[in-house]
DNA sequence: CATACTAGTTTGTGATACAAACTAGTATGC
DNA sequence: GCATACTAGTTTGTATCACAAACTAGTATG
């Protein structure tokens, strides 16, 4: 009976833990023009994600210009997986009686 | 790119759906203990569900004390399915590919 | 008639998703 | 050299909403 994961479950956090989980790293500008969310909006979720320990922040400079980059961590990996584990578990209530 | 339905997408109502969509119906109480949550919780929930119509409520008289029933409707069924739908395509983004 | 129970609804509050406004620095135009 | 625009983000304000506590309404029991 345990509820998914509060953090992963939002649909944005979701996403961007899904983009996360198939790649090295993204850098925030990706992250922009891939979700078309607003950047703020990104940032907290990054924030989110970041006190959660799911993901690593990298900052660094390209040139003279800032850049930052995401990746997934260890407990970020295991949790996405615990997290469709617990929709698993809820999408198969009624598995067992009925079609 | 489409989102997940919120109303569906909030794990207590995810659960009710689930529940609604393997039975005619439940009543009030069955709720209450199956979803330990409290009442106030659960009826503000069933409330939405009502308002997004996805349920029908069916109150009626066992005797003389009062019941309530909730009946999943026909656009309910096919808001989970596509709610489902949704989920499988963002856990399918490395593999569904996008358009 | 009062205490407890059933069956819910309404109310108050804290958390939070979202976008707008802001910050800090770099490149370009005049 | 000054300003205008752009890149790369962060902070702030607001409206929504999940949750539980308190409340309502009626019934059964001592």
């Amino acid at each position: 009976m345990t509820d998914p994961d509060r953090v992963i479950h939002e649909p944005a956090r979701l996403r961007i833990m899904m983009i996360l989980s198939g790649v090295d790293t993204v850098d925030f500008s990706f992250l922009v023009s891939t979700l078309g969310l607003t950047k703020g909006n990104i940032s907290s979720h990054m924030s989110r994600l970041e006190q959660a320990g799911y993901v690593e922040v990298r900052k660094s400079f390209n040139g003279k210009i800032p850049h930052t980059d995401y990746r997934l961590t260890a407990p970020g990996h295991e949790a996405l997986a615990d997290y469709w584990s617990a929709l698993d578990q809820i999408r198969g209530v009624s598995d067992g009686e009925k079609e």
